[in-house]
DNA sequence: TTGTGTTTTATTGCCTCC
DNA sequence: GGAGGCAATAAAACACAA
């Protein structure tokens, strides 16, 4: 069967069956609505019994087998409300059709009709009905697309939580060195004073962390790897306290009646955005728990003297906490 | 052969555009 | 208001396992 004239014989046989083939399309003689409206639209039919259910599993075979021919006419015509599906070839050039351009203008229905013997209306349904799969389809393709993008981006937040909280218990377990550290520092101070005795006693000097009692200077370190605001700020105030020009004034008692240090002290606890983030490591790593970072030199990381004995990445750590 | 799931063809009803 | 598109749906055709 030629492409694009498909039915040209059984339009022949149809119209005189002794007369040699032509081109004339199958439709202008039989789904005419004008000169054959006894055939209505469940009588669109494809002449081509792809699936064998036909006469020798193709209607064109059966007319070019003489001495079926007519039987295979009877069962065919006796079959009007059966739908048909399209042939092989049909379908094919369709979807070629479909592919050029997926809407249909009049012109190109009346065409294609034509070229493959159906009635316009069919190719109309045709196209309609291959658009809605191509549109499933379509749809399908997106949902595997942003499915995929939607496990990466996943994975890729699970990461940087993982990160995040390593980096956190990092900072948590190198904030407790520290502090451990000023303890020991703030002992050795408050032995010297010691031992000078009286004669200091005219000037007397609050050491950083001589307010922070044993119980309050443990405290704050469970806090600070427990993250523990409250407690910290508490810490805090104590010892802003003793450098406070202001010790006795009427914020401190209030802060210290309130006994709410989040009363001026009151960081956010989500950690949800970058923001919170930076008011968090601040707040919980505030600058009395170091040293004067721009007073120390790094300049030689090994250097115990001003390093307190950690290694550089450490300090990079330690600035960026700071 | 038959039951069942899938695909294809066709209809219906609604909506938009000219 | 008619033509055409689309979504939802029906129903025939088909594929396939049991």
């Amino acid at each position: 069967m030629a492409a694009g004239r498909p039915f040209s014989d059984i339009t022949t046989f149809l119209r005189n069956q002794t007369a040699p083939p032509t081109s004339q399309p199958l439709d202008s003689l039989f789904l005419s609505s004008s000169t054959a409206p006894f055939l209505g639209s469940r009588s669109m039919m494809s002449f081509e019994g792809e699936g064998g259910k036909g006469c020798n599993g193709s209607f064109f075979r059966a007319f070019d087998l003489d001495e079926n021919g007519d039987e295979c006419m009877d069962e065919y015509f006796h079959q009007p409300e059966k739908k048909r599906r399209l042939s092989a070839n049909q379908v094919q050039f369709l979807e070629k059709s479909f592919e050029e351009e997926n809407k249909l203008e009049p012109e190109r229905k009346t065409k294609l009709a034509k070229d493959l013997g159906l009635q316009p209306r069919q190719v109309a349904i045709w196209f309609q009905n291959r658009r809605a799969r191509w549109k499933t389809k379509q749809l399908e393709k997106d949902y595997e697309i942003l499915h995929e993008s939607f496990e990466s981006l996943k994975a890729n937040y699970e990461n940087l939580l993982r990160e995040k909280d390593k980096l956190k218990s990092e900072v948590a377990h190198l904030s407790e060195k520290v502090l451990a550290r000023e303890k020991e520092e703030g002992k050795l101070k408050q032995a010297e004073s010691g031992t000078k005795g009286l004669q200091d006693q005219e000037q007397p000097q609050r050491p950083i962390l001589d307010s922070v009692s044993e119980g309050e200077g443990s405290k704050v370190s469970s806090v600070v790897g427990g993250c523990k605001q409250e407690d910290i700020s508490s810490a805090r105030s104590d010892i802003l306290d003793s450098d406070s020009p202001h010790y006795a004034d009427g914020v401190h008692s209030a802060v210290l009646e309130h006994g709410d240090s989040s009363y001026v002290f009151e960081p956010d606890q989500s950690d949800t955005s970058q923001d919170e983030e930076d008011n968090l490591s601040k707040s919980l790593y505030p600058s009395y728990l170091f040293p004067k970072l721009e007073d120390v030199d790094y300049s030689d990381p090994t250097e115990s003297s001003c390093n307190f004995g950690f290694s550089e990445e450490d300090h990079a750590l330690w600035t960026w906490a700071y």
